[in-house]
DNA sequence: CGCGCTGTTGAAACTTGTCAAAGTTTGTGG
DNA sequence: CCACAAACTTTGACAAGTTTCAACAGCGCG
């Protein structure tokens, strides 16, 4: 049923033939420009899909690293753990992004993948994909890329983490999904959080209570309206303001 | 003189037969096992040296990327700034390993490296680096190990800013310092520290008093011995069960 | 329909930051 | 090679921001 990768296991796999060249999301993961025989070694390449249920996870800590996966829809979390039972959310990621990548290195997993909402994965068999990236120069440029864009993405992390306060943090968070969502058409100043005060808290180095007094803040001040999870964007302006507030 | 490369101009560029193969750091920044003839191809890579003296910039946000750096001998920071004048120092590095993956996504730096001691470095130009990896199937999966070891480093770092204390971060940078100067045949008990007070406050998040005042309470519990820049552990366990303290 | 998970809010405690002053080291120019 | 300035470090007292603890409200799932 589920050969050597431990965790498709717990989970529905379904062989489904997926295509990469129908796949609405091409322009987030895909190079610009492929020849239509290239495109379509692509898509023998990714060859199996996968569906998963709100809280399943995709990968754990200590699983065997062979494939990248790509988000098709739905919305996840990663997240690192230390022995006392403290962890952190290192990101959170939606359709078009790339999982997996934090494996390449010791060919095990180094965070939890989980699904925060039902979410269909493509699986990218890591060989595979360097083999195919020595003959298609655009996607091994590509593929540097994404890795890259990661890395950058990262340190714009610890600069969050690092140097801003509460408020500043919360008001990147927020305008980081709205230009997210926006990106995938989805309406920039209206949105559900898929995450926790908890996750959110975690990824932004606070504590849930904070999170939930912040968000009030900001909704007193008319920045933002919340109910819930439901965050509609009332004064982008204000919010970018909140960020670059200087100490 | 300095071609394309802008940077050039500003230091003494010395192109100097540079042998990978005669590196002592090669074990730190290549594959295992290459052959002879594809060593040999490697060699021809690296084409170009240079040194930088303390201070200088190996490369600004915004400079044009065109090549990876790997560090032959000396010390840096990478840092990132926002418009209000606020950074973070993102790492420090030091022999063995590289710099410049941030550039990669954007053709742009988005980071600065900058010397914190006199240092050589070897340019391996990425586009020649990219062509070579396709061919080297080892050195390509190499490659991709390292930029994949770069994001993990990197969510330790958030783990680090997000969920620990000042003693706990502090202490987790000295052990870091250590294991990576033992790596390198020094003294894991023993060494100089070539940042600031400041720059490893902006690494971890603190100010710069709280690391000064962290420090001198780790001298006083006989965890470690300070003098300015000179560092001697005298209790690693202790270092270490400070981390792992809970809450 | 109720129990549990999630979110909100308040008050007090704690950690870290801020401001200030003085000591120490390093580097430069005479 | 010395002297002086600049940069870096240490330490104290106080302020600010965030966490902790606690209580309660609301929503959603079984």
């Amino acid at each position: 049923m589920s050969p050597q990768n431990s965790q498709l296991k717990v989970s529905t796999l379904t062989l489904v033939k997926t295509a990469c060249s129908n796949c609405n999301l091409r322009e987030l993961c895909l190079p610009f420009g492929l020849e239509p025989n290239e495109m379509e070694r692509l898509d023998t390449l990714v060859s199996s899909r996968r569906r998963l249920k709100r809280g399943e996870y995709l990968y754990r800590v200590g699983d065997t690293f062979d494939a990248i996966f790509a988000i098709r829809s739905g919305f996840f979390k990663t997240d690192v753990l230390i022995e006392d039972g403290r962890d952190q959310v290192t990101g959170f990621q939606m359709g078009g992004e790339l999982l997996g990548l934090d494996g390449i290195s010791t060919e095990q997993h180094t965070c939890n993948a989980i699904a925060l909402e039902d979410s269909d994965i493509c699986a990218i068999p890591f060989s595979q994909m360097e083999a195919l990236s020595r003959e298609i120069h655009s996607l091994q440029h590509h593929f540097h890329k994404v890795m890259s864009r990661e890395i950058v993405r990262d340190h714009g992390v610890m600069m969050l983490l690092g140097t801003m306060r509460a408020e500043e943090r919360l008001a990147a968070f927020l305008l980081n999904l709205s230009q997210r969502f926006t990106a995938r058409g989805y309406s920039h100043a209206e949105f559900f959080l898929r995450m926790t005060r908890e996750e959110i808290g975690s990824y932004l180095g606070l504590k849930l209570e904070t999170v939930s007094r912040t968000f009030s803040r900001f909704q007193e001040d008319g920045h933002i309206a919340v109910q819930q999870k439901h965050i509609r964007i009332l004064d982008v302006n204000g919010l970018k303001a909140l960020m670059n507030r200087r100490n």
